[in-house]
DNA sequence: ACATTTGTAACATAATTTATTACAGTATGC
DNA sequence: GCATACTGTAATAAATTATGTTACAAATGT
């Protein structure tokens, strides 16, 4: 997964609101973003998979937004690029018989679940075209 | 940066706030996290720098909290190991003549402030006691 | 003295992220 | 219908970051 993924496809949308008429070239995206094309076109088959842009194979093709920037939130663009907010696990599996190894994980899932929580709700209140205003 | 260091940092204290008449060793705590002593004791050296734990070297040496474990925020751990909660970048510099690649990043951390704030109210009521009570 | 432990540095390995290349498939316009 | 400019996707490579290991000096209890 890609670490920057909210950062780009953030970036890719916002591009999308500010053209709105056209359809833009993943080379030309790519572009603003500093970033490899086929990366660009990889977060925009996430998009797509979720039916908020659309995009037109051939020439002059490209993407454009497939919904209208006030029904989108950075709450949708959050879980569909992110899953959950979490401050990390230890990588190995922790040593089942120490109390404290046995239930680390478990506990450490239910506080991220709470700061989830409230980020989902901090996010589901800023649309597209919220952030986008701020260009 | 260790990616697990909260995950770590907080194991760490969960076992010293259960054993808190002794000096636990790196070994020891290794073990439960499952986890190179090396690591741990880099991360304690950090627990050290803000005074949270001490250690004592030479044999039977260790390190137990230097604090109530009811005056340590999960706050204050957060901060110590995560910095703040960003949803990430891109990596590469976006193109400054675009006036979205110009403005992106700044706008990205506005936003990440937000959630930052967020998630310190929230991680600011809970102390290493209450977290420790869940094993 | 000896065993045990911290504290660190240097280095090695593994895992993850990002980039590149390649090419089949599709629409457009001449 | 042919050249051109795109998307879509797979395979692979390079770069970066995270974790693990080894090594050893310094400290301390017995």
């Amino acid at each position: 997964m890609l670490s920057g993924k909210f950062a780009i496809t953030i970036h890719i949308l916002t591009l999308l609101t500010k053209f709105p008429n056209d359809f833009l070239s993943s080379e030309f995206i790519a572009g603003s973003i500093n970033l490899n094309p086929v990366l660009v076109r990889k977060e925009i088959a996430n998009l797509k998979a979720h039916h908020i842009v659309e995009s037109k194979e051939g020439k002059n093709g490209g993407t454009k937004l497939a919904k209208n920037p006030t029904d989108i939130t950075l709450k949708e663009i959050f879980q569909m690029t992110f899953d959950t907010i979490n401050l990390g696990y230890a990588k190995n599996q922790p040593h089942p018989d120490c109390p404290v190894g046995k239930k680390i994980n478990e506990n450490l899932s239910v506080l991220y679940a709470d700061l989830n929580e409230k980020v989902s709700l901090e996010l589901k209140n800023i649309t597209l075209e919220d952030f986008s205003n701020h260009f």
